[in-house]
DNA sequence: GTCATTTTTGAATCCATTG
DNA sequence: CCAATGGATTCAAAAATGA
């Protein structure tokens, strides 16, 4: 009885692997497959992130880095060779009509497109997800990292590949799904932890993921193999959604988190849409975006509703008061004497003849621009 | 006079070939350029790789589609040898401390980034251009192509890159700018049409776009390289943000149409360009230096904001709080138990009646030196 | 128990200058 | 070249703590 309690979806004379995790290797626990028996493949396969040094945050806390040994490589022609040998042997079990997701940064992703497109298989989109609530930059060197990239890939150029397209709009209030998806990390109880408290997994992927990827592009009954199973978010997502997983994963304490995980799991179809819902808010119009559409330009002057303070817009969207520079928000304060001051509501210019607020100028960008926010 | 309308920032013994349009094919024409010559590149290279009516190669020969599955090898091939005689040429020309920005789609940016690390350059961010009024999937078989990619990269792993980091956070309301740009594409005025209302260029990038690369990673003044220089939307922001550019472009039509755009195009006044600043680039000022003006005087106390720690200031500007000496950074991290800390913002002391940070003292110094010029 | 405030944390290729 | 050190740097969401 214990052993049904792994296999949601009951077959008769159903393969022994199916709804399993197997522990090994990916690329020779791959081979205990047959050929052309799966129809969906999910990886997340080790970024390769090349970290060196430590990093702490502005508060001096120290920053938990990813540096674990799976995700280390000699060269890139060592992940090269890595990336060539599991494609391979999921190309292999994947039927041929199937496909293939690859979630990646920006440490690895081009490296495995590349050898997709070299072995032949035909991508479809590249989606990105946006994270709502990413790690910032911390030294302030370079932007926030605010984003991951997957790859939706048929096995080859003419395979029929499966795209729910109708229940893809439905779920996105009637438009057609973007490419863009804004969703938060993993966190809360969703996340697992430890006895200690300490997160089993360092790069666990929400199930909100992975329900809209298997949403899209899989049918009710299908097989999804995750060949980096990690926390088993893959396994997790297919057997609330009612589709068949195989899980291949090295680690044994992933392995056993990830079946726990799996076993609490309720088959429920109407979670479906539970899951799909991503994050859709107002987008957020900074100033800078006034300069970029013209409503206003560099050299402009702005003033408060009774003209007693100005100030000048430069091209990077920063404000210039005297000697006083920064931020529409932090011009506005220091003008005044201020400790903080809402750039929105303070600044004025004249459009169209009229001293209007900057606050009324975004109205106008933001009913442009909200189409796109979700 | 003709020929100085072409030069928006007049230098003497200005290069001949700043702020011009070099026609000709990428690789030869970057030969006429001196190496280390420029400070950034922007590039819009073909991605024409596998569209539906058939294969074309980066030549814009035709593939014969009768044997497509040799060609297919053969153009990723074709294409790959092509990127990296670009990508070489570029980096001859780049300074040990340029960088470069790459635009694609998920025909090609793949590739391309895979050939930039093959190269040596290093990837600083990826960065995504959300369309907010993307082109829909018509056959609704895919999701919305909705954005495209940009990869941000230095010339090498050491290299010293520009980031403006303070007016990239003004220019978005005060929080660090992140991976992912909401922008419109280019169309209405700023869309360039031929006599007949045809649009000269089929992928003209929005002007928006490239200004928000060159204030994040350019100074005024700074040569601004684009190899694929097409309708000429780089050119036309450098001269807009008193940048100067080089242009290397093949067709004719494209560039009569490119140097009349850049011919209209007035620069912004100097005070507009100056891009916000941060602590970063204030001038240093020592301790002592308070001591030696008075603001504090040896043997003062010194506590942090809440009074929880206290150090007395000697007379060589160390501090000394029970056995643990130091500078000010040193104590200050001693006494929290930490490893590091900003002594300037942590310490405190009685100035004018009031608990003042010793970094609100510094100002004073700086204000005063900065009226003295210097 | 409720609401307000503080603390924690996340796939990160995250410093610059002087001696 | 390396070592030492001055000193600049964070956003959103959830959990934990406090009133």
């Amino acid at each position: 009885m214990k052993a049904l309690a792994r296999k949601p979806i009951e077959v008769a004379n159903q393969a022994p692997w199916l709804d399993t995790i197997i522990k090994g290797d990916c690329i020779a626990a791959l081979e205990k497959l047959p050929s052309a028996s799966v129809d969906l493949v999910f990886a997340d396969p080790p970024y390769n992130l090349q970290l060196e040094g430590g990093l702490t945050r502005p508060d001096h806390s120290v920053v938990d880095a990813v540096d674990d040994h799976w995700d280390k490589f000699d060269s890139f022609e060592a992940y090269d060779a890595f990336t060539r040998a599991w494609l391979l042997a999921v190309r292999r079990v994947l039927k041929p009509d199937g496909a293939l997701w690859v979630i990646g940064s920006y440490h690895n992703i081009f490296r495995v497109g590349a050898m997709l497109q070299d072995l032949g298989f035909w991508i479809l989109n590249d989606v990105v997800w946006r994270k709502a609530n990413p790690m910032p930059n911390f030294r302030g060197k370079r932007f926030t990292n605010a984003h991951e990239t997957m790859i939706w890939a048929s096995r080859g150029q003419g395979s029929k590949y499966t795209f729910n397209y109708e229940a893809m709009k439905a779920f996105n209030d009637d438009v057609q799904m973007r490419s863009d998806w804004l969703l938060p990390i993993c966190t809360g109880g969703e996340r697992l932890k430890d006895g200690d408290g300490h997160k089993v997994h360092p790069t666990q992927k929400p199930e909100a993921l992975l329900a809209r990827v298997m949403l899209a592009s899989s049918k009710p009954g299908d097989v999804i193999l995750d060949p980096f199973f990690g926390s088993g978010t893959t396994g997790a997502v297919a057997k609330r959604l009612g589709r068949h997983f195989v899980g291949v994963e090295r680690e044994q304490a992933y392995i056993d988190a990830a079946q726990a995980r799996i076993d609490a799991v309720e088959t429920a179809p109407a979670a479906a849409l539970e899951l799909l819902k991503g994050k859709r808010s107002e987008p957020r119009i900074p100033f800078g975006t006034l300069l970029e559409r013209g409503l206003i330009v560099p050299g402009a002057v702005l003033t408060d509703s009774r003209g007693r303070h100005q100030a000048r817009v430069r091209a990077d969207a920063s404000l210039e008061s005297g000697a006083m520079m920064g931020s529409i928000h932090r011009v506005g304060a220091l003008v005044q004497g201020f400790d903080a001051c809402n750039g929105w509501t303070f600044w004025h210019v004249h459009h169209n003849g009229r001293l209007t607020s900057i606050d009324d100028l975004r109205k106008i960008v933001r009913d442009e621009l909200a189409a796109a926010g979700g």
